[in-house]
RNA sequence: AGGCCAGUAGCUCAAUUGGCAGAGCGCCUGUCUCCAAAACAGGAGGUUGUGGGUUCAAUUCCUGCCUGGCCUGCCA
């Protein structure tokens, strides 16, 4: 069947993904399949840029593995792989490091931030994530990338890249990726205030237990004004209530809304209904990951397939790329 | 390569002349609340970067090494 087109988005290995990652990224990726040949890297090369020990490397890849093919990434459909095993990246990086300004690359939010975050630990591959980021879009001649807003900046790099290229190099080797910024819910953790994230502990793994998903649950801030079972509550500014609006159904969402407004229903109620609401949505996922861990081997067998797959365009774009630039 | 400075709890930092390594924030538990938050009470968390040395005693003094920052050089 034809498709409109190839997709590439990476993600690090964090290990077991949770409700932010699943809502923003993952739902996404298995949504895209249908319309695109995608493929979907872990990208460990990245990861090493803020990691100061890979104790965890390989069971965090396959753990997100897990997920990910649990949640329903089909391997038959689209390649998943791990970035580090395709080789040829290396190379594209190394090339188009030469055409990559050093001012933007110093001037990005995304660079600043991490200046910010981990000043005792300013390497060089940080700087140039982007480049290597760009990399990996390029190398698989990717038409669109799946993205959330924060990440447009680093796509227009990747743009520009191609653009300096095959202008450069008086070829049109390179693709200039289209942005496809994707309407990512802004999950927020269980704290009600920051976004959801394994390093902040206010996240819902996605493959937790019915009883730690029930715990984490009852923990959410709600309402702070709703002191008492009797005051009425806001569920405008109660997280408890947009996690409703993903996991409950329409009835149950209007249900919560007035009762909450008019105290007929208490905060223990309503998240025992959510909770009981997620672990119904995620009751099959936990089943299909719990067949699967059985038999890690099987996973990376998965994803050496899926990398040998990339490696077969990554080789054609290389050497169209080394043929453009004249290279003996 | 050389010079100077720094490294203490998850984070930011204290610790007198060399004398039992502490605080704030965060985290966990409890009280209180329908839950959560807030408040209060309690608790956990450390080979003081690391190996030697001096000393009755080293976070503190000496020294080798590691890591990071600033400066001066050397090579490509």
């Amino acid at each position: 069947m034809a498709k409109k087109g190839r997709v590439f988005s990476g993600a690090r290995p964090t290990g077991r993904q949770h409700l932010g990652n699943y809502l923003g990224a993952i739902k996404n990726y298995v949504a895209l399949q249908q319309d695109y040949d995608c493929i979907y890297g872990i990208v460990d090369l990245h990861a090493l840029t803020t990691m100061e020990t890979t104790k965890d490397l390989k069971n965090n890849t396959l753990e997100m593995a897990l997920d990910w093919l649990a949640a329903g990434i089909d391997p038959q459909q689209s390649i998943v792989m791990i970035q580090s095993h395709v080789l040829e990246l290396a190379n594209l990086h190394t090339i188009l490091s030469m055409v990559a300004p050093l001012g933007k690359l110093t001037d990005l939010p995304t660079f600043k931030e991490k200046i910010r975050d981990q000043p005792h630990n300013i390497n060089y591959g940080l700087v140039g994530y982007p480049v290597l980021m760009a990399a990996d879009i390029l190398l698989y001649k990717s038409d669109a990338v799946p993205v959330g807003v924060d990440q447009a900046p680093h796509i227009e790099f990747a743009r520009e890249l191609a653009r300096s290229f095959n202008y450069r190099y008086g070829a049109k080797v390179l693709i200039e990726p289209e942005m496809k910024v994707t309407q990512i819910p802004k999950v927020l953790g269980i704290d009600g205030e920051r976004k959801m994230s394994k390093s902040l502990n206010n996240h819902i793994e996605i493959a937790a237990t019915p009883e730690e998903t029930t715990k984490r649950v009852m923990m959410m801030v709600t309402d702070p004004n709703r002191k008492l079972r009797s005051d009425p509550g806001n569920p405008d500014i109660c997280n408890v209530f947009t996690m409703h609006k993903i996991f409950s159904s329409p009835e149950e969402v209007e249900m919560v809304n007035v009762e909450c407004r008019r105290a007929g229903i208490g905060c223990v109620d309503c998240k025992r209904l959510l909770a009981k609401n997620m672990n119904k949505y995620f009751e099959p996922f936990r089943e299909r990951r719990a067949e699967m861990a059985k038999r890690p081997d099987d996973i990376f067998d998965i994803l050496e397939d899926g990398s040998n797959r990339a490696r077969v365009i990554a080789e054609q774009t290389m050497a169209e790329v080394r043929d453009a630039i004249g290279m003996p």
